[in-house]
DNA sequence: GTCTATATCCGGATAGAC
DNA sequence: GTCTATCCGGATATAGAC
């Protein structure tokens, strides 16, 4: 019994999910982990193989959600694509104020600290951010015809967000996510075909 | 006696840089900074008061050496400042290859880890990045004219290397970091007066 | 200034009752 | 599947001899 509305995998999934993405890894405890999802670290145990299968589970779990939101707003956006590019900037930035600057890309930190000391989730991130360039990719051709024009574009808008929320943190500032989102569409407007 | 030739602080200073770099603040422990530099953990808090002081001289000692670096690349590279741009993501290419994919952004791994966590060192970071704007900032006046647009091209500079920055060590490939240059590229050729 | 020993605490992980 | 008790190692930090 006791099988919880929501399920008790899942509510560990989504605290490691948010842990991780504003401390990172090492700074995240099983413990902290069990008392934000309100499981036993016992519980944890029982639905993972230990604190690195739980970040890889996480990291896959939120990096594909992330993608599809991101995809989201860009389809359902504005019909003229480089607009719809400055509304993920300017969503991006929004959402990050309303999170008191605490929630921005979900697997940043975690890619950052294990890029040279652990190849699991090393290899767990690569394979989340080779799937979001693919998509971005294939909704940048809509704007770009040639493919290594797209594919360009698609990493520049990446990198571009993903920097811009280090420093849009770190001085708890949108600026730079919206000076970013000028920049981008700038890009966008010359690479046109 | 046994004042060593570099100085045990400096030492001490060193490889701290060279381990919150690779792996962030969280993972790295004073034992680790202790047998990377030769000296004893009691040596550490002779000179400093423990491990967050540490960690917040290092960030602001890397930060502005890392700064120094790329502006001498940018004033002493090629004299077309689009040129020069390039080379600034090629020798950061090159680089990180060169280390194996350890070494990039000196901060940026802090800088995600201490941002919703501890704010000492997040001001640390954040005054870090400001510095390197403006002083991307001003080098950018001789590209662009219109004061807001040279910020956001600075902006755009850094965003965009410390994006690509993390891609290209979690991916190991080089490729970020030399697409993210040709689209600086394009960008800064956009906004040329 | 340097080095050793140690205090105190918290991390991940495991075993086993229920 | 859930929960408790516990092991063991490593973390930061301190005290004090030299």
């Amino acid at each position: 019994m006791n099988q919880a509305a929501v399920g008790t995998r899942e509510r560990i999934l989504s605290a490691t999910g948010t842990l991780l993405r504003r401390q990172g890894y090492a700074a995240t405890g099983l413990q902290e982990i069990a008392g934000q999802s309100g499981a036993r670290i016992g519980s944890i145990y029982h639905f993972f193989d230990g604190k690195e299968a739980l970040a890889e589970a996480s990291i896959r779990a939120s990096g594909a959600a992330y993608g599809a939101m991101v995809l989201d707003l860009l389809q359902n956006g504005p019909s003229d694509p480089v607009e719809a590019l400055g509304t993920v900037f300017a969503q991006a930035a929004a959402d990050l104020v309303a999170a008191d600057y605490a929630d921005a890309c979900p697997i940043a930190t975690v890619a950052l600290e294990v890029a040279s000391t652990n190849d699991v989730l090393r290899q767990a991130t690569s394979e989340v951010f080779t799937a979001w360039v693919e998509g971005l990719t294939h909704w940048c051709r809509r704007l770009v015809d040639d493919p290594t024009d797209a594919r360009d574009l698609a990493v520049a808008v990446l990198t571009t967000l993903e920097g811009a929320f280090i420093l849009a943190r770190a001085q708890r500032s949108p600026e730079p996510l919206l000076g970013a989102g000028r920049s981008i569409t700038r890009l966008a407007e010359a690479m046109r075909a």
